[in-house]
DNA sequence: GTTGACCATGCAGTGCACCCCATCGTTTAA
DNA sequence: TTAAACGATGGGGTGCACTGCATGGTCAAC
């Protein structure tokens, strides 16, 4: 069992981002201690933590990430995975069009 | 000289946003009654106003935006757009690297 | 002259994903 | 036992680009 500061250092998330994904569900604590409040950390946190920070790198918000945080079978991950990819190969047609604008414009302007 | 909704109208852009802009010196009304503070926009705003909702399309920041309108003869603009345009290239260059990323993960967990 | 549309101002709120800080309680090692 | 290190909580702040709202002044048409 870790405490936040240990198993902040071990996941590479901040001690604050810790408790923000304790606060909205994403990452509860494997156990809290009712006396002090304390959060504590297992393994299965550590695996946990790893994913979404996967997740978090992949771009995905934090909504996408507590769903898939929401079934514990992991069954909707491969699912949002896709979707996720999706939305960036969509972002990325996107990001191309504007390029073709910008050189259109910048063509345009080239006869002043 | 229009007053706000007509010039919102004509423009696209919201009465809001463009209290907003001249808030913050992006796009200065060419005329204020001091005695109603009423704002009055003419052509030469249209042109501005245009150039703007472009620059916000391509992805320009109110910062760049605001790079771009400091000086009149639009010396900064070619430079500027440039500029975006390698950003966009980099962004793109990023997503293909998560689109890759995400193609292994997926891959990785093909064999449970 | 009055009504209704229009305008200004200041300020709070939005969404996202945290970060920071003061205050206070707890644990741990010497 | 005591001091340092650690922990919790509540609440405010951040950046971006606005949006919305209450309040009150103003203008145009009739």
């Amino acid at each position: 069992m870790y405490r936040v500061s240990e198993f902040a250092e071990i996941t590479g998330l901040s001690k604050e981002t810790l408790r923000y994904y304790a606060e909205v569900g994403l990452l509860e604590p494997a156990y809290t201690d009712p006396a002090n409040r304390y959060r504590y950390y297992d393994d299965g946190s550590y695996f946990l933590a790893i994913l979404l920070t996967k997740l978090r790198h992949f771009g995905f918000t934090i909504q996408e990430m507590t769903e898939v945080m929401r079934d514990e079978s992991f069954e909707n991950l491969e699912v949002l995975l896709w979707q996720k990819r999706r939305k960036i190969v969509n972002e990325i047609e996107n990001l191309k069009g504007k390029i073709k604008e910008i050189d259109q414009f910048i063509d345009s302007g080239k006869d002043e």
